[in-house]
DNA sequence: GACTTCTATTGACCGTCGTCTATATACTGT
DNA sequence: ACAGTATATAGACGACGGTCAATAGAAGTC
């Protein structure tokens, strides 16, 4: 049952303890946030999390960048975007993005 | 690993191709939808489109009201403030609920 | 009560997903 | 080149979730 939908892509990185946390981390900070952070907040292990930065990477929710050894992670450009999106098309929202 | 999180359980709860599907029905029509109108939308069967209903339902995503043999349908009051909530916590978005 | 229609539940099947251990890759230093 | 650290991948396993056929429950009509 692929979904071939974007939005239920994204709905389905998003629907999930960790991957929540590690959002709702990237949401909180202020700049990028090193992979290396996401293992401690989580209670699983290093694989695990490098799985579900995958599976966000892949549902366009974040965007990576490389500095030396370490990667940092961040909110995609465009994800409160979709987020506003999605919520148009399900309650009628009329949304706006605060500027941060 | 039960999700325990409301916000999770919600999230988990739209993200299902027919489960969105039902949500957007219910967000297009003025009124409340009867649960035979599902049907037909999503290419499932009649007790899967109730299964995905009684999820959306236990969610607090939908709410019911039963007129005679028919079962109506429609979103949750507090939908709107929740998905703007859950963005909230994700994207620092301000949202406003646009009046109908 | 008997019958029909609408909705929900049961039970089973099977694919997907989250998790782990083990291993590989990438980069930095010495 | 070698060692060390950071991240990703591979493979396996168990659990959860979506689906259906069959059945049950609820409400109306005759």
């Amino acid at each position: 049952m692929k979904s071939t939908d974007p939005d239920v892509e994204l709905l389905q990185a998003i629907a999930d303890p960790v991957r929540l946390s590690i959002l709702r981390q990237l949401a909180a900070s202020p700049g990028s946030v090193c992979a290396c952070d996401f293992t401690d907040c989580c209670d699983v292990s290093q694989p695990t999390v490098s799985h579900h930065l995958k599976v966000l990477r892949e549902a366009g929710a974040v965007t990576t960048e490389r500095r030396g050894t370490y990667i940092y992670y961040d909110l995609a450009p465009d994800f409160a975007r979709r987020w506003t999106g999605i919520g148009a098309s399900l309650a009628g929202l009329v949304s706006v993005t605060a500027a941060s």
